[in-house]
RNA sequence: GGAGAGGUGGCCGAGCGGUCGAAGGCGCUCGCCUGCUAAGCGAGUAGGGGGUUAAAGCUCCCUCGAGGGUUCAAAUCCCUCCCUCUCCGCCA
């Protein structure tokens, strides 16, 4: 959410924000609709204050007096309830509104409103040449994946995976966790199914509720990234300037419905209803958030550069920023299946768009003050799998597990 | 699933129709004192929103788990829900 305050400063700035996202609303008469709200909150409150008084003197009085008193606040009661009826009514047709509207866009995300036009800020590493079997062809000659049971169990975009697909996820988990926690990140597994109140705060409600799925008889909802309840974790939450930046990486199942993708990205376990993730998620002080977000974009170059994976940065354009993100940096790595470049990871600034409706703040040298929250992702398993079996297959049709896994997963080739 | 207890400010903890946004303690901040990594003394210290202001400040409203209700008036009474804890049952 963000911060009301900006219809009465400065407008403008919001114009322009809702305009590079490619939307379309009438800020001017938003504005008059937050002084509206104000005034008739105003009227209410000077009712009360009215009431108030006349009922603290009604102790202190006797008989008639007595009486008259109580009739008057008795007056003033049902006048301020009308008062406070119509102030809430406003109130609730600004919020409605509001709250659906996206983060303030950050000057340096890149124009547009496409996909396509994301900014290519660089390229990493040389794309293999030669004949390449993609992740689903791999999966059958190793019998590491099996697609087809899996719709016969759960339907389509689902996966077994199996035997050295398994080493590699957790070899690849283990890898991250060796690599962010001396960085200060805390390793946590957080809740998956978590209340409505998360997905409001991280701004995945109202406007993606149809991407998530939902527990109607017990109100819960299966997160689609632990970035929810890492988020939520310090709701109502008075954090200490000191304890900032304040690090996580969340290990969690990820859960999506994937609803509006029919025919796209059918083949394999690309795009799944379920996959395995390690997210960064950091609470900072809102003058370090550009830094951070550097960080954390850091982190994830690292990580794919310690696999040897060809891969590009892009910018993100405005208009294809989630609702809560005002900048967003992709990883793109190279599949050879594919032949292009596809997102195996997302880090987003989300300023205080989160924080405020999670009420997340700091006592800061001016009072307390919301914290910015950024979240990025560190390893996320069906495109990181695919990128490496993809990207490390012999002439011979076997696999090479890089090297920086062969640690973890205890053997060096698969096949 | 059954039985009970409880949810108050950064923390602990009183209050149980008006004088309560709330005693007391701890913690923290500032000042004083003290010749020593302490103690003492004084002051301050919840959050959110509105109005006014250059700002400081002043002022009003809301918030004692959440939402309703009773009442002129509710932290205090009633209802519903949520959460935590203890015991029993079941169980990975």
């Amino acid at each position: 959410m963000i911060d009301p305050r900006i219809l009465r400063t400065e407008p403008s700035t919001l114009e322009e924000s809702l305009r590079r996202r490619g939307i379309d609303l009438d800020v001017t008469s938003l504005v008059a609709l937050d002084e509206r709200r104000r005034v008739e909150r105003m009227r209410a409150e000077e009712i009360r204050a009215e009431q108030k008084n006349v009922g603290k003197s009604v102790s202190k009085l006797q008989g008639d007096e007595r009486q008259a008193a109580i009739a008057r606040a008795g007056e003033l009661s049902t006048a301020y309830k009308e008062a406070l009826a119509a102030a809430d009514a406003s109130d609730a047709e600004f919020n409605e509104i509001w709250v659906a509207l996206p983060n303030l866009v950050d000057e340096t995300a890149a124009d547009g409103t496409e996909e396509e036009d994301a900014e290519t800020l660089r390229v990493w590493g040389e794309p293999g040449e030669g004949d390449f079997l993609d992740h689903v062809e791999l999966g059958e000659k190793h019998g590491f994946l099996d697609i087809e049971r899996a719709a016969k169990v759960s339907g389509s975009r689902f996966g077994f995976l199996l035997g050295p697909l398994v080493r590699l996820e957790f070899a690849l988990v283990n890898y991250a966790l060796d690599r962010l926690e001396p960085h200060g990140f805390t390793p946590v597994v957080p809740p998956v199914l978590v209340r409505d109140h998360a997905l409001y705060g991280t701004g995945f409600f109202p406007g993606d509720a149809d991407q998530v799925y939902s527990l109607p008889a017990d109100d819960l909802y299966l997160v689609g990234t632990s970035e929810v309840s890492l988020a939520a974790m310090h709701a109502d939450e008075i954090l200490d300037q000191d304890s900032l930046p304040l690090r996580y990486a969340g290990f969690s199942t990820c859960f999506r419905r994937e609803s509006g993708t029919y025919g796209k990205d059918t083949r394999g376990i690309f795009r799944v209803h379920q996959f395995d993730k390690v997210e960064m998620f950091a609470f900072v002080h809102p003058d370090t958030a550009q830094d951070e977000h550097d960080f954390l974009l850091a982190r994830e170059e690292e990580l794919v550069q310690g696999l040897g994976i060809p891969y590009r940065v892009m910018n993100i354009a405005a208009g294809d920023l989630g609702s809560s993100a005002a900048k967003k940096y992709d990883i793109e790595a190279w599949f050879p299946g594919q032949g292009r470049y596809r997102e195996i990871t997302s880090t987003s600034n989300t300023t205080d768009f989160q924080s405020r409706r999670l009420k997340i703040r700091f006592r800061g040298d001016e009072g307390n003050q919301l914290v910015y929250t950024l979240n990025g992702t560190a390893i996320a398993m069906g495109r990181w799998l695919i990128s490496i079996v993809e990207n490390y297959q012999q002439p011979d049709g076997s696999i090479v597990v890089p090297e920086a896994l062969r640690p973890y997963v205890g053997f060096d080739t698969i096949g």
